[in-house]
DNA sequence: CAGTAAAAATGAACCACGTTCACTCTTGAT
DNA sequence: ATCAAGAGTGAACGTGGTTCATTTTTACTG
């Protein structure tokens, strides 16, 4: 694209800084707004305002409403994917890594603001957990199956399916169709979709668990 | 509501008459429309124009488009119900008996054009998915964990996360990003969540099926 | 069989939003 | 100073869900 001196480091950086800061206010703003009014009563002129940008900027950036939406999604579960990954560092058993993961994720869906209003559309929200979380928790699942811990076919799959429960789980939550303290439950069912029988399944839900890293 | 004869069998008959069948040409229309085109790209317009009726008077009948989507979601999979309730009614094993029901759920999901457009709307097909079919999956797997084959403590929210799994795995192969053939595996997972293990939910999924009555 | 009141149907008009695009302003190189 | 490319702008557009005052149909009564 860019033919200049540099190769591909430090590729251009005078106006690009701009683009970066008014792609960040767009997105700063969207996740304020969206948090507060939900992702359907948000508006991309009251975004635009927020951001202190003209209405048609948005459309430099974002193709549409929706894929600003899911761009604020994105940044959201990027920052919780690397406090879980720093949180379980120091984890010996790769089935409480999985475990762990999967309990934290639910816990911010349910008690987050900004979660709380994404979930309406689960398929996007599914979706963007399987990618942006699923290299982590993939991982974990093949690192666990090797172990001897979980017994899976097919770890892509196994996670793909489990972001619709994690999803599901905290939907049901949200609309207080399901109390929180079910959550042990749901782990366990998680982990029996990874093939871990119900006993085992039940002793690794229950162990004492360190907290998350400070955002 | 009404005083006259009858008490509430027969509650009237006349021009309660037309309600029904206008009700009825509505969902039939939705039901059409949204199969060829997709719900969002249905338009309430083109409903009422092809049930033979005002803009106006589908409103009436639904609150909202998205309540008439709903409704027409519910009568196709109230039928889809009583068809496998009729297939598994002579099965013995009260685990294969649920298996069954999963896997033809998934089938219709991923062949039937109804259902594909559906599909997008995961929050609320997985919800609907509960309430119609719900009566009955729970039943089966209360039944199957008093034989002794499932383990869990909650069919009820077993079976809610399960929907959520029919329909993530449902979407992924109509998005071409997981297989059909791959249905066996998910059956397994299914089961797994269930509390049975990986060899045993193994066995159930790959016994042979009978047809499903027709339509 | 009027006569009448409630129920149902109607469709033009409303309005809220996402999106577009012709135009202006900023930036950075010559 | 000049200019072209990139970024920003916001009035205007189009679509489509929803409303509501009005008309038509239905059911009941004297």
């Amino acid at each position: 694209m860019n033919e200049t001196a540099g190769t591909d480091l430090e590729p251009e950086n005078r106006s690009a800084r701009r683009k970066r800061r008014t792609r960040q206010a767009l997105l700063d703003a969207g996740q304020q707004i969206m948090a507060e009014k939900g992702v359907d009563a948000a508006t991309m002129l009251e975004i635009a305002a927020r951001a202190d940008l003209g209405t048609g900027t948005a459309y430099n950036y974002f193709a549409s409403k929706d894929e600003l939406a899911v761009s604020v999604l994105e940044q959201v579960m990027d920052r919780l994917a690397r406090r879980i990954e720093a949180a379980t560092a120091g984890f010996t058993d790769p089935a409480q890594v999985y475990a762990f993961g999967v309990r934290t994720v639910i816990n911010e869906a349910t008690t987050d603001r900004r979660w709380r209003w994404l979930l309406r559309r689960a398929e996007v929200i599914a979706d963007a957990m399987y990618r942006i979380m699923g290299p982590y928790a993939i991982r974990d699942i093949r690192i666990a199956a090797q172990a001897g811990r979980f017994h899976v076919d097919d770890p892509d799959m196994a996670f793909r399916l489990a972001t619709h429960v994690l999803v599901g789980f905290s939907l049901a939550v949200c609309d207080g169709s399901l109390p929180a303290a079910k959550i042990d439950d749901a782990v366990v069912m998680l982990l029996g979709m990874a093939g871990v029988p119900p006993q085992e399944a039940r002793a690794v839900a229950g162990r004492p668990r360190p907290a998350l890293p400070p955002e």
